[in-house]
DNA sequence: TTAGGGTTAG
């Protein structure tokens, strides 16, 4: 970069800043340099050099849209609006940097498939390949998936893209279908950004064996030293419960960066082994690698979890006071969190009410559920208030607060729905549990009955309720804020999703075997107390995975502590 | 000068 200024300073010393030639070659140069290093500080470099071009041409317009595509893609978009308006027509390389402006911004630009059509590069396979991915960005699967099957020929950066877009969008189902039908059709070996969406979806899905199939992959095809897989294996065992395993990669890999830490503390701290994560991160300091702010996200999140508030506090301190960053709104809403969880619920408020960021209404609503969970009514009252203020049409809001002060309003779908969207890692559906049994994957949604098995499966469920009663488990039918925002409240709790993937697993795993439950949504009490009770009559070790974090039930008692 | 990828608060 520094050479681009060097030599720019030497064009207007010898007179030549007018020469178009010269400006275009260090035009492309900063472009490379903004491009290559995600550099945004050399972005007004280059536009000023691009000011100084009197006409440019379409490679010039190309150049400058590509650098800004990343960083900057609204001025992406602007220079290529500003290329249509001058007349100058856009090509085949024009439009993979347009469309990944779009990317970046989550919205695919109006009119720009067909444009690419009128223009006649639709069979471009870069362009095919670019605008696969564009809609898997904007949540637009279904016409990624128009574009892969009108392609005429495929390469594994199409089928690579329509995998990225399945799992990115929480269909892991999908994406795995893709990767298997990729090898059987085409017998494309996969590479690696191919598997590191195939290590996503599997992640999403909970698939511990297929995991494990994958870790052997890349193990044999010698991928498994590069930074990125071992950091996607060690995500995705943590999310498939097996912590032991992702903590195995970890120790294993001899180089890491930045977010092989963040994910593996991360991953201790959902399995609620907050004494080790903070360790690991007291490692990586000693290592001299630099935290970022998603690492102390993940670090905040073991305090909360574990109910380390002086921990907590320390560690927020220290992100302006030792690192010189600012903390950012997710810091001060593990902060909500932490003292929220342990009880002090005054000093939450008080937390929110000077923060120097605005608090958004998931702060508030942090707060408002500490606030419920420990009976201080008043202040929810307040939090309530606030949420209101923020959001006011917020339909989750509605409905977190309706139930949560005695069910005065209807479960909306469609703020549900919503609700769910934002976690796309996960999915997009209501209340469901997954189970792996024999290289399957089984889905159980709350309150349905579309599992094959499923009277089989009730009937079961009914004579483990009764022989847990026996040992004294109490069904719990007030359970009121850990499942309000997320599942409807049903007649009978008996068919949550979690305890009919139960009464399977104990159908169909053999004795000693671990279930391994992945639920979409937090596990409400009486789930929770249903499963320590299971651990300890059937003798069985059980992980739930759920939203936030992972539960591992064994004789009797669960690894959080019964502190989530 | 073109396309696909790994981490974040409830």
């Amino acid at each position: 970069m520094n050479d681009v200024y060097k030599l720019h300073s030497l064009l207007i010393k010898t007179g030549l800043q007018d020469d178009a030639a010269s400006l275009r070659r260090l035009l492309l140069s900063c472009a490379a340099a903004a491009s290559a290093s995600s550099a945004p500080e050399s972005l007004p470099h280059a536009r000023a050099l691009f000011a100084g071009i009197s006409s440019p041409d379409v490679v010039a317009y190309n150049t400058i849209i590509r650098s800004h595509a990343h960083s900057s893609p609204l001025h992406s978009l602007s220079f290529f609006a500003r290329m249509l308006r001058r007349g100058v027509s856009p090509d085949n390389f024009t439009f993979p940097f347009v469309l990944k402006a779009c990317s970046h911004l989550r919205e695919m630009g109006h009119g720009l498939h067909a444009l690419i059509a009128k223009l006649g590069l639709g069979s471009d396979v870069y362009v095919q390949n670019a605008l696969i991915s564009a809609y898997g960005c904007t949540n637009a699967v279904e016409s990624a998936r128009k574009v892969f099957d009108e392609m005429p020929e495929r390469d594994l950066v199409s089928w690579s893209s329509l995998i990225g877009c399945y799992a990115n969008n929480g269909f892991g189902y999908d994406a795995l279908a893709c990767f298997r039908e990729m090898q059987l059709v085409e017998s494309f070996e996969p590479d690696r950004v191919t598997l590191l969406s195939v290590i996503s979806a599997i992640s999403s899905l909970g698939a511990l064996e297929l995991g494990r199939w994958v870790d052997c992959y890349v193990r044999r095809i010698g991928l498994s030293w590069k930074i990125s897989v071992g950091t996607a294996l060690i995500d995705m065992y943590s999310r498939c419960g097996s912590v032991i395993e992702s903590m195995r990669v970890f120790n294993e890999m001899p180089e890491r960066n930045v977010l092989t830490w963040t994910v593996a503390i991360n991953g201790l701290a959902v399995h609620g082994r907050s004494a080790e994560a903070l360790k690991l991160f007291h490692d990586m300091k000693e290592s001299g690698m630099q935290p970022d702010s998603i690492t102390f996200s993940a670090v905040l999140v073991a305090c909360s979890h574990a109910g380390l508030v002086k921990e907590g506090r320390g560690i927020f301190e220290s992100i302006k006071k030792e690192y010189g960053m600012e903390p950012t709104l997710e810091h001060y809403g593990c902060m909500v969190d932490i003292f929220g969880r342990a009880g002090m619920v005054e000093q939450a408020y008080e937390f929110v009410e000077k923060m120097p960021i605005r608090p958004n209404s998931v702060v508030w609503r942090t707060l408002l559920g500490a606030c419920v969970n420990h009976n201080h009514l008043g202040l929810a009252e307040k939090a309530r208030g606030r949420i209101h203020e923020l959001d006011p049409h917020h339909d989750g809001d509605y409905v977190l607060l309706s139930n949560a002060y005695g069910g005065v309003g209807k479960w909306n779908r469609k703020a549900q729905m919503r609700i769910l969207m934002k976690d796309r890692r996960i999915s997009k559906r209501p209340g469901y549990s997954l189970i792996n049994a024999d290289q399957e994957i089984h889905e159980f949604v709350s309150g349905e009955n579309s599992h094959p098995e499923w009277e089989n499966i009730r009937d079961s469920l009914t004579l483990i309720i009764d022989r847990l009663k026996l040992r004294g488990y109490t069904p719990q039918t007030s359970n009121v804020l850990h499942d309000i925002e997320e599942e409807e409240k049903e007649s009978n709790l008996s068919y949550h999703s979690e305890k009919l993937a139960i009464a399977f697993a104990l159908l169909h795993l053999e004795n000693g075997r671990t279930i391994r439950v992945m639920k979409n949504i937090r596990i409400c009490h009486d789930c929770h107390s249903f499963m320590k009770h299971v651990s300890d009559v059937f003798q069985r070790e059980i992980v739930v995975r759920d939203q936030n974090r992972f539960h591992h039930f064994s004789k009797g008692s669960c690894s959080c502590r019964d502190f989530w």
